[in-house]
RNA sequence: GCGGACGUGGCUCAGUGGUAGAGCAUCACCUUGCCAAGGUGAGGGUCGCGGGUUCGAAUCCCGUCGUCCGCUCCA
């Protein structure tokens, strides 16, 4: 922490910017007509957009752009085997007690007979709170039905090592990635999409022989860390935060948080952990199956160690739009600006027909046309031109096209950029490869 | 779960016991035609939900749901 960069958080934006998700169609409360739903969120017609597009970046640079690995999609619902050999069952239920004197709140096994802040020995009984939701699968509601929610999705590539091992020839170092939902009943969610209780991972377990642990672990926490410099958060608004030995989780032997200056302050976007043997051994004793890998090379078999770096993608995308939030000011009024990657931008282009007079839609929906195959593309024709290219610039499309009366005549458009605001003349037969050109950086 | 504050059209808010308002936004028409122009008109709220007090409740009381802040918790 002593290395704590010299960042202040910014309360006002986080409103600023909350507003601006609920406004424009980012975010919304779910249940919202009736009377909203603690702790959930859905995602409108432009926050699908960006949160699809962090996914997809992340799905780029760590599967797609490699070949040591592979993706997979394991289910939500678990028997409770699973989450008694990872070591949820017994970590993941903490009993708790409440003082009664100064409405204190504390683990049970942290405490005594009394309260440490007030000295009080009016306590609560112990209350279990269990972090996983427990449901049951299939109609009669018995012991021997219960099901869990995944509280994490790493589970699902340790216990596919051998699906996966067997079905794709890979050696460590490899890894399994993997993107979905998962649920913990966190005792205080909040700070909007921040902590929910149903949320979005972007997990990946990266098998590695023991030895190469430690390079490994350094490795993936630069990877990852450049991963969020690229896509445009700046150095600044970044922190590498080793675990202290106390905060460790149960199965892992170093963990570094990538932390965000998020308005109220650092906030967790990813930790890269050091998981050791500990979940493919859990598994291994607990279902029979020998979880190792057998180098021909060496003629030796052995359990590999993981290093995972687990992303909050929905975290993520809050931290973009943070990040990406500019406010400037046009003929003395204040504009508010996502000065978002292209690659995030819920739409890349805007297709803009300067004016409503039916006589610029068709070669504007043909410009449409055009780009739509290859951009998320907006469609606006309503009202000035200049309300339309703020718009535009509140929710971060880079590219504005705009046919105006001569492009009937010359067949050539206004491509105008976000960030600059200038505009350039291009024929619509080069159209493509102006914007092509300006995604290459 | 505890304590505090709060909840009025899409947004920001005014209205503190007498039949719901403003600005912005949205839509239509006219006008304009490259950086939030103007005009005219329109739609939209049983005041979070439920109950109570009262002749009468957005306004007072109780409950509940939700939001924010502080605790507790946080893989």
């Amino acid at each position: 922490m002593s290395d704590t960069p010299e960042v202040t958080p910014d309360p006002t934006l986080f409103d600023k910017v909350v507003n601006l998700a609920k406004r424009r169609g980012f975010v919304f409360p779910s249940a919202e007509i009736y009377g909203g739903f603690r702790s959930t969120y859905d995602y409108g017609p432009l926050g699908v957009l960006l949160l699809r597009n962090v996914k997809n970046a992340w799905w780029r640079s760590m599967v797609q752009l490699r070949d040591d690995v592979v993706g997979l999609d394991a289910s939500i619902l678990s028997p409770p085997a699973v989450w008694a050999a990872s070591g949820h069952l017994t970590t993941f239920s903490d009993p708790m007690v409440d003082c009664r004197n100064c409405k204190e709140r504390h683990r049970a096994d942290h405490i005594g007979e009394t309260c440490p802040k007030c000295g009080s020995g009016d306590l609560t009984e112990a209350r279990d709170f269990q972090l996983m939701f427990k449901t049951h699968a299939g109609p009669i509601q018995d012991e021997g039905s219960v099901a869990y929610l995944r509280p994490e999705t790493a589970q699902g590539m340790f216990i596919n090592f051998l699906n996966v091992v067997n079905t794709t020839r890979k050696k460590p170092p490899f890894g399994i990635a993997q993107i979905g939902k998962s649920f913990r009943n966190e005792i205080t969610p909040g700070n909007f999409v921040f902590r929910t209780r149903e949320f979005e991972q972007m997990e990946m377990e990266y098998f590695v022989p023991p030895a190469e642990a430690g390079e490994w672990f350094d490795y993936w926490v630069k990877a990852r860390h450049e991963w969020y410099l690229d896509l445009g958060i700046p150095e600044s608004m970044l922190l590498l935060r080793p675990h202290d030995a106390d905060e460790l989780s149960h199965y892992s032997a170093g963990t570094t948080d990538i932390e965000f200056m998020f308005p109220w302050g650092w906030g967790e976007l990813e930790g890269i952990a050091n998981r050791t043997d500990f979940d493919l051994l859990a598994h291994s004793s607990a279902s029979g199956e020998k979880l190792e890998f057998f180098d021909q090379a060496a003629n030796e078999r052995y359990t590999p160690y993981v290093i995972e770096p687990a992303a909050g993608a929905t975290r993520a995308m809050m931290a973009f739009l943070i990040a990406a939030y500019d406010e400037d000011e046009v003929g003395g009024e204040a504009r508010s600006v996502l000065r978002l990657d292209w690659r995030l931008a819920p739409n890349q282009v805007a297709v803009l027909p300067l004016s409503k007079k039916a006589e610029l839609e068709p070669t504007a929906r043909e410009v449409l046309g055009m780009l739509q195959p290859h951009f998320q593309c907006d469609y606006d024709v309503t009202q000035s031109i200049g309300r339309r290219y703020r718009r535009q610039d509140e929710v971060g499309t880079p590219w504005c096209i705009t046919v105006d009366f001569d492009t009937l005549d010359d067949r050539a458009v206004t491509v105008r950029d976000r960030d600059t605001t200038e505009q350039v003349r291009v024929p619509i037969e080069g159209l493509l490869a102006n914007l092509m050109a300006r995604t290459a950086r």
